[in-house]
DNA sequence: TCACTCCTTGCACATATGTTCAGCCAGCTT
DNA sequence: AAGCTGGCTGAACATATGTGCAAGGAGTGA
């Protein structure tokens, strides 16, 4: 078990607390807040943002009920899946998109993770994003674990996946299963091999256990590719063996085509992700995408049924909706 | 069935909506959401107040389970409730600390309130306060009672509960059941005889089923007299009455002693609030007390069992935990 | 159509808040 | 003890936010 987002010492904490509800609660400015604290105005200020961060103060935005974008409803319609989206002007760059929706999401992650709870995650730009900025919440007993491995040819991938993992387990005060495997195997007999280690089937039944999932999409044959496809995951006649299947995304480097199938697909074989059978299976799978490359990837994994919570960029929404 | 809050333009509420995401969730500044809404940043600043006093942003603050400070465990050891203390400055007088105590209690009242649930109110200075500040919050059949008349002999004294039930009624959403029936009869007999009357049964019925009660306290004997003490409520006879039988607080115009006994109080059998077994029953029974003179009050309603849940003002919370 | 009210807007100003920086202090190493 | 490091502080400055006000625009009744 990880100790909970940064150390803070508890006189500050309490300091913090009072700050906030005579702020938040109260309405006090600043400079009465310093008053009454016998500090200086900027040391509140500094108290409050302290606050803020290590989740002392939660902010939440209900739409009232009947509010549910025009964008919204039309996704729920047509795909069955809850979408939120991330409002962003359109000649935003997907730089900018990404970083927009990934804040958006580390705020309310808290809202679907809590104690007793285990939480599946894949690795990637997106969930990098995300992790960087996800809002401490203290729970007990609750777990994370890695979806997929992250080793490639040229790295065991351990530091990059786990300083991902190790901000949620900080974040959630979680226990953190990482699964230090290639992303893919070279030969899909050592993956079984693998598969029947008792170390492995203990993470594989953890992500059998999972009550929520966090991914983002991969999309291979966009102009943007991600990061799977641009970290020496694969080589080039695996990457033409994607092509040839007909192959338009993946998710946790499993792979899909445009109709959501996955069967035959020989890579899938060898990869380390969660058969989507067992994703599936779990309660709430959040897919976080933007940039306007994903298209086909985000039709694909919706077709698959491998999304109950979906949030991206209005962008992409607009153009999930518009064509056929 | 009231409607809640202010009726707000659908297309305005969408855009405060909006506004609020840039600015909660993605830290966009006022003016940057401005050149997103086509807009100036004064609308902005407007729109998000809306936001925030429509409760369409919630803003909440979870002491870490350890942090509960001092007193308020003192006050959970000593006397099984759950205590609330609002920081307050030492030097700050009474009306400023009624002030800051129903603030606060106003803003976090909806974490207590749900959709079909019934919540109880009284009136006085502290309900008055509270009922000023209430943040909506939409719900569905629920309902809200007035606990107790507050007729005097001067007024009916609909105008002014009705007032502070309106305002719960409408931030809720929830249908308003009014108690248009003086505080104290002058005949123990009109009482009873109402009381049998389906009028007055349904609501007595609609009493006993609440799931919550808010409350403040009065304090006959200090030096600064409650509302109902200084109202017209009651005679110089009364009073001296209450004297003798060692009355030292009501709630809702029903009056306690010292040792939270009520039995054998005259003037409790012509009042028209509920008999203290009836708000026992009640599962949450949050009581909002401020200000120094209401000491002795707030000990004989602990020794009653008449709370759950207790906010009051630093001063107060120190008072009660020093003395024996 | 006009006159009127009521509500909304953006500007300009007044405040409030965030952030940089230099100084200080506590704790640790040598 | 001296020297160092890292973190915290408040002053000063740079930004961001709140609000009074005059102007404009939609609705309403004469």
């Amino acid at each position: 078990m990880s100790t909970a987002g940064e150390a803070i010492h508890p006189d500050r904490m309490r300091d913090a607390l009072t700050a906030a509800h005579l702020y938040y609660m109260q309405d006090l400015t600043m400079d009465a807040i310093a008053r009454e604290l016998h500090t200086s105005r900027s040391s509140v200020s500094r108290l409050l943002s302290q606050a803020r961060a290590s989740g002392l103060v939660d902010i939440q935005i209900h739409s009232p009920l009947d509010a549910p974008s025009h964008l919204e409803k039309e996704i729920l319609d047509r795909y069955r899946v809850a979408a939120h989206v991330v409002p962003v002007p359109n000649h935003t760059n997907d730089a900018d998109r990404l970083e927009r929706v990934a804040l958006s999401v580390a705020r309310i992650l808290g809202q679907y993770f809590d104690s007793n709870m285990t939480l599946g995650i894949a690795w990637g730009s997106t969930m990098s994003a995300i992790s960087r900025h996800v809002i401490p919440k203290p729970t007990h007993n609750s777990q994370i674990v890695q979806l997929n491995g992250a080793g490639n040819m040229r790295t065991t991938g351990i530091a990059y996946a786990s300083e991902i993992l190790r901000r949620f387990g900080d974040a959630f005060g979680a226990y953190v299963q990482q699964f230090p495997v290639p992303a893919f195997f070279d030969d899909p007999s050592t993956k079984q091999a693998l598969w029947r280690e008792r170390t492995v089937t203990r993470l594989l039944e953890m992500q059998g256990r999972m009550d929520v999932a966090l991914f983002g999409l991969g999309s291979p044959f966009s102009n943007v590719p991600s990061h799977v496809y641009a970290g020496g995951y694969l080589s080039e006649e695996d990457y033409a063996s994607l092509s040839a299947s007909g192959v338009v995304g993946d998710v946790a480097t499993v792979f899909f085509r445009a109709d959501g199938s996955a069967d035959g697909i020989p890579l899938n074989d060898r990869s380390s992700g969660p058969d989507f059978a067992v994703l599936r299976r779990t309660p709430r799978r959040i897919c976080v995408v933007s940039g306007s490359s994903k298209l086909e990837s985000l039709r694909g994994a919706l077709a698959a049924d491998l999304i109950t919570d979906l949030y991206v960029d209005e962008g992409m929404a607009r153009a999930l909706v518009s064509a056929p």
